[in-house]
DNA sequence: CGGGGACTTGAACCGGGTCAACGAGCGTGG
DNA sequence: CCACGCTCGTTGACCCGGTTCAAGTCCCCG
């Protein structure tokens, strides 16, 4: 967990590390692939980007020449069809990474929906460190083939659940990745709107309304407020996603 | 489950890069991050497998010991729910890697739909290659980002797209794929049969078959037979796909 | 206390699913 | 050589989950 260390006066933070030390992702995102020391090379190339809610980090098309690791907040990624129809592809969260699409463009928008903070690292110098610290390629690797692990758990989702089951699983995501977060998993707190969760169920708002109260009625979940839900059940809820 | 590699008495494959060179798939799969002489110690490390219509390489959730790489032949990537509602995620030809789930479980369930051939890596051996040959773990990563815009304009089509262009989508996938092989880009041949289809699309083999043949009274494609469609015009399918 | 975005609710509609029957191709065995 | 059985694909009729369109209602923030 975070170290005692972090304020204790050390020759690496002249040159930087201490930014990283303090950082409240320092043992999630890229960095956890290094120590205190090796950090100092990495802490060099990155800087910092900060977001308002509804500003864009980068958007679909866009050169790729950066990847960046969500510090604080919540971004989302979706993607458009010439006529605005949108999918979300995914959620951010602290210690989640992103941009991972080497030397291409990127392969969808990205927008903060909470007041975010995000280290930029550039791909070409990234890339320039792997040669010091195979690690740290060896864990872009693994973040990569998590986000192809999710991204199959979606495929599965948008493709053959029902309207019903791509709500509980969804929630049962997002209290999953808050219980990560060390936050606690029942009052559910939804960060995004109601078209967020809809475009990233591939369902309308609408519907997504009438089917989270048709969960409610059913005593599965409690609607506290329109972007808090307690899971009623978690164990019946699990049971209805996959047996 | 069961692998038909077994050691044969060949110098040639005892010492390696004899079997490599003359590969079909020699500057295309992981082995395309290697020069003559490094192949030597990739080749020292994989094993044959050989697969006939039908045969499983590995199951969903089998525990991930290998990386492999598609020589000849074409497989299924699929996923399924517990009361048998499948969704397939892919669909791999010569050239294409799978397995890149590090030291976790496989992701999905690998099948193959015609007689296949593959090279398999064990991904402790692998990992162990990447010291002397950084350019490898480098491919890989480039495979698993590829793989993940692949997943993401799958999830467009699932989650927003209409059948119609869902199906246009696909056979303008599987054309330009032959392309990339060197096969011509019009008559697609469609080695998977229409359920495969349907569970790649997120539809029913009804009504993939149906709107495969609207298409055809529109002038868009033309059933050669039910696994070969002529792309009539390009064009105008493109058009709908994507402005 | 007023305005506006986010959310909910209702009613009608429709794209795609379901169920059932049928046909085409093909390997097998009599 | 044909009859059988099987899988795959097609077609038809009906149905339903989810969309669409159109009002509301809630709630936050000034």
């Amino acid at each position: 967990m975070s170290s005692a260390d972090r304020s204790r006066p050390d020759p690496a933070d002249r040159h930087g590390a201490a930014v990283c030390q303090a950082c409240a992702v320092r043992n999630e995102g890229i960095c956890a692939a290094l120590d205190r020391v090796e950090i100092v090379d990495l802490d060099a190339i990155a800087s910092r980007v900060l977001l308002e809610p509804g500003q864009a980090l980068f958007y679909e098309s866009d050169p790729a020449a950066f990847v960046f690791s969500v510090t604080t907040g919540c971004l989302r990624l979706s993607k458009l069809l010439a006529d605005g129809r949108r999918q979300v592809t995914g959620f951010l969260f602290p210690g989640d990474l992103l941009g991972l699409t080497f030397g291409e463009r990127f392969a969808y928008t990205a927008e903060a929906i909470l007041p975010s903070a995000l280290c930029r690292f550039p791909t070409e110098k990234l890339r320039a460190l792997f040669d010091a610290y195979p690690r740290l390629e060896a864990r872009l690797l693994a973040a990569a083939c998590n986000e192809i692990v999710a991204a199959q758990d979606h495929l599965m989702l948008l493709g053959r659940m029902t309207a019903r089951e791509r709500l509980l699983s969804f929630l049962l995501m997002m209290s999953r990745r808050a219980t990560g977060r060390g936050e606690p998993a029942s009052p559910v707190r939804l960060p995004m709107v109601r078209a967020d969760v809809a475009d990233y169920l591939g369902l309308t708002v609408e519907h997504v309304s009438r089917t989270m109260h048709a969960l409610a009625d059913e005593g599965l979940i409690r609607l506290d407020a329109a972007n808090e839900i307690s899971l009623l059940d978690p164990g019946r809820i699990e049971a209805v996603v996959l047996g």
